[in-house]
DNA sequence: TCTGGGGTCCTAGGACCC
DNA sequence: TCTGGGGTCCTAGGACCC
């Protein structure tokens, strides 16, 4: 396949001399080959349901996304059975229950407190880590082979002994390696949860890179995929093969880091580096709505309740926001699909809860269809910055949170915890264990919960002793 | 009936300026 | 007055990730 491809792309006869190109020319290279530590953990939410549930262990589960949609987690035995990730929940439900699947809606509360508790574990044994995302983060390690793999190892056995979540380890000399090294980790019983990709390559030579499909590589999605297949492109291997340049200017250079780092060239940055304490340069909040809404009225009641979730989130990295953007669309699935956004600049940068609601809402105030039914909205606050970098004259603050409602709000959700006072809808919480359910039609289901054990006293678990 | 949510980065193209 | 070329800045949209 490749050598027929090969006469109509010269280009992809890979230099046999590495090649540096801009991508790799602002970092540090060093060849190191167990610089990069990839731990993951296993089936994270699922994972995380059995901690608490420990019945569950061994037995297929799944966990839904919101409003009880799709499969978002599966434990290893929930996969055995074939469930794929994504698939709507309704279309498989029948045979999933009859075969014996647990679901749970999913408990972000939960995921977030053990996933603290994990990544706090792991910081103690290396120099730097980096937390990618709720179940995974880079370390960095500069020990030699030994010492470090002993120390994965132990790493392992720690966060399984103390939290109850399994990790696999993949160490490489760059992230996309390890990310393949960890992914091995996963499939191969025999390595126990971590590999070294060195150990891989020198076993299996090219047959490792070829056995993983071009698909499986980090920062190669699904459009990519298609296009790579079309040039004949079907494997890591071949990948890593193509001339880094031809693949810039075909593609971009993300793909081309890409290339590089499956070479053992490190060009893919330390993200936790530049911005010490996360500080988000966009804030997003949308949901799909449990049953369609029609209506300025009741859309704008959603809008406003996810302008104060962004508004918190905004002033928790003590930021103001320039620019709101909101939207809001039908279902996709349907016949005449519609999608309706809008952004309004305010006059001030604002944290703002009042003026953020209201400048959502009049986003979208003139251009909904009052008998559409929508099925989905959002708020985006963009142009984020600083609060600290902004100064007004005197009196002309007129867009700053003057009554203080921000802060009275974030006061009283501290004392009170999230979501029991808000403007309008916002902090109306029902009766049951949802938060949202307030008897408004769109607020979210989430019929199965589990115990919130590590954030809500009330739901703490019992042990019998 | 029922199909997630929250991010980041890059690029192309338009507007503007010299 | 007209014109070309090139730089910079901004924005929307696309692609990716988990």
């Amino acid at each position: 396949m490749l050598d027929s491809m090969r006469a109509e792309h010269p280009a992809l006869d890979a230099p046999t001399v590495e090649t540096r190109t801009d991508a790799a020319q602002d970092i540090e290279v060093s060849h190191l080959p167990y610089a990069i530590v990839l731990a993951d953990a296993n089936n994270f939410f699922a994972s995380c349901e059995t901690v608490f549930n420990p019945q569950l262990a061994g037995r297929p589960v799944v966990v839904l996304s919101n409003n009880d949609g799709c499969v978002v987690s599966r434990s290893a035995a929930a996969k055995q059975l074939g469930i794929v990730n994504g698939t709507p929940w309704f279309k498989i439900r029948g045979q999933a229950e009859h075969d014996g699947v647990i679901a749970r809606s999913s408990n972000y509360e939960l995921y977030a407190s053990l996933s603290h508790r994990m990544m706090h574990v792991m910081s103690g044994f290396f120099s730097h880590q980096e937390v990618y995302s709720i179940d995974e983060c880079f370390l960095h390690n500069t020990m030699g082979r030994a010492r470090a793999e002993q120390t994965c190892r132990q790493m392992r056995s720690t966060v399984l002994r103390g939290v109850g979540i399994a990790v696999s380890v993949g160490v490489a000399p760059t992230k996309t390696l390890a990310k393949i090294a960890n992914h091995w980790a996963k499939k191969h019983p025999t390595s126990h949860g971590v590999t070294f990709w060195n150990d891989i390559a020198k076993e299996c030579g090219d047959d490792a890179l070829r056995s993983i499909p071009v698909s499986e590589v980090w920062g190669v999605g699904r459009r990519i995929t298609k296009t790579l297949m079309g040039m004949g492109i079907t494997t890591a291997l071949d990948l890593q093969r193509c001339d880094p340049v031809l693949i810039r200017h075909r593609f971009s250079v993300l793909l081309e880091r890409t290339v590089l780092e499956l070479r053992g060239t490190p060009c893919i940055e330390d993200e936790s580096d530049a911005s010490s304490g996360v500080r988000r340069t966009q804030i997003l909040c949308s949901r799909m709505f449990s049953s369609p809404v029609r209506g300025f009225e009741t859309l704008s009641q959603a809008l406003s309740v996810y302008a104060q979730q962004a508004c918190h989130r905004l002033h928790r990295q003590h930021s103001l926001c320039g620019r709101v953007a909101a939207f809001c669309s039908t279902s996709p699935f349907a016949k005449e699909y519609s999608h309706i956004g809008n952004s309004v600049i305010l006059d001030d940068p604002s944290d703002n809860p009042m003026v953020l609601s209201k400048a959502a809402c009049n986003a979208l105030r003139h251009s909904i269809d009052e008998h559409a039914p929508y099925i989905r909205a959002g708020v985006m606050l963009l142009d984020l910055s600083d609060a600290q970098d902004f100064a007004t004259f005197e009196g002309m603050d007129a867009q700053r949170d003057e009554h203080g409602i921000g802060s009275v709000l974030e006061v009283a959700a501290r004392r009170f915890g999230p979501r029991r006072v808000g403007i309008g809808y916002g902090g109306i919480r029902g009766s049951g264990r949802n938060d949202a359910d307030t008897g408004a039609t769109w607020t979210m289901r989430r019929d199965m919960l589990s115990i919130r054990g590590t954030t809500r006293w009330d739901e703490m678990p019992i042990v019998h002793a």
